[in-house]
DNA sequence: AAAGCGGGGCC
DNA sequence: GGCCCAGCTTT
């Protein structure tokens, strides 16, 4: 194996070739390299951010069509915005999204990495993309792709986000920093993917370590996550799935969001359910009328557990389309749809 | 440094 | 069921 150090600009040409090739074709990849169009670009990688680019293809599309250019985002009420990011999770990125165009239909575009680094919602990593893609500022990225293949290259089992940035540093490309970046990304995304490395494929494979020792799936080392939390509450149905009594979310956890009354309870504690129910009802001057059955959503850090009941009064019912709903709450919407569509069966 | 924050796809 | 994904913000 060639020495890595002696050899990096046979690895970046043997990379960029691979890429002028084989890189993905992306719908925000619009305009010339390291010029790219800023609105887009900042869009797709907030988009990206812990969300898989298969799955941002879509929610992409639809938030371009909702919000075609920064100024349209920024007169944009929040509500709107966070109904055209409804599904994609993680919906501070929305807030910091809709507040950050506000700045920018003020001020403009940033020209450089440190205004990109400024605005909510941008960090480190979307900062460096960013001025590398429209700027053709020489920032190496650093995102789960990148550490994945550096951490192969150097055979290195416990990759820090120092030592990942101190290597992504030493190997960007000056010349084309932009074209490097989204490199290495698309070969984390399809070659040297995190299960099933294709090492023959693979432009690198002469300079890599872990490939030289034989296990490359071994690197980096799995992340310890800590254990998922469960979380048991009832919710109310007041009125339809299409006409229901909607509270907004306060808070980080689906904050924005509307959803259905609700209330946690400890399953361990007798009678908590029934006293949770009571407190709601209570709470929205309502009656409780029949279960309507059992919803489960699963999120990364806890698993949540609604009891859904109907009800009848409280406060005056709303549109549900127009709002922006979470997964949970659509759910628990489906279950009153299911018993509607069976008294017609 | 660690925790909190969605949702889906794949093994 | 576990792991991962074009991470950021707050504590």
């Amino acid at each position: 194996m060639p020495a890595l150090s002696a050899d990096v600009p046979d690895l970046r040409a043997a990379l960029l070739a691979w890429f002028d090739r084989r890189g993905r074709d992306l719908p925000w990849r619009c305009g010339p390299e390291g010029q790219r169009d800023p609105y887009r670009a900042w869009v797709a990688e907030v988009l990206l951010q812990q969300t898989q680019v298969a799955r941002g293809l879509g929610y992409y599309q639809r938030f371009l069509a909702a919000f075609p250019t920064v100024q349209a985002l920024a007169d944009a009420p929040l509500d709107d915005v966070l109904k055209a990011w409804e599904g994609c999770g993680y919906y501070a990125r929305a807030r910091n999204l809709h507040r950050a165009a506000q700045v920018v239909a003020q001020q403009g575009f940033p020209e450089e990495y440190g205004g990109w680094l400024a605005l909510p919602g941008v960090g480190p990593y979307t900062a460096a993309a960013l001025s590398s893609f429209t700027l053709n500022e020489a920032r190496a990225v650093n995102d789960g792709n990148v550490r994945r293949v550096l951490a192969r290259l150097h055979a290195e089992p416990q990759p820090t986000p120092r030592w990942v940035q101190a290597q992504a540093d030493a190997l960007l490309d000056p010349a084309r920093p932009g074209a490097w970046n989204e490199a290495v990304m698309d070969l984390g995304a399809t070659v040297c993917t995190p299960k099933r490395p294709q090492c023959g494929d693979c432009p690198l494979s002469p300079w890599c370590a872990a490939r030289a020792g034989g296990q490359p799936a071994a690197y980096p080392a799995p992340k310890a996550r800590p254990a998922v939390q469960e979380v048991h509450a009832v919710a109310v149905l007041i009125g339809t799935p299409h006409r229901a009594v909607l509270e907004q979310r306060q808070g980080t956890l689906l904050g924005g969001l509307w959803g259905l009354p609700a209330q946690t309870f400890d399953p361990a504690r007798p009678g908590a359910q029934a006293q949770a129910l009571r407190d709601l009802c209570a709470r929205l001057q309502a009656a409780p009328g029949d279960p309507l059955g059992e919803v489960a959503h699963a999120m990364t850090h806890r698993r949540v557990i609604w009891q859904v009941y109907a009800a009848t009064g409280g406060p005056p019912p709303t549109d549900v389309r127009g709002a922006a709903l979470s997964r949970l709450d659509h759910k628990a919407l489906s279950l009153a749809q299911g018993r509607a569509d069976s008294l017609f069966t």
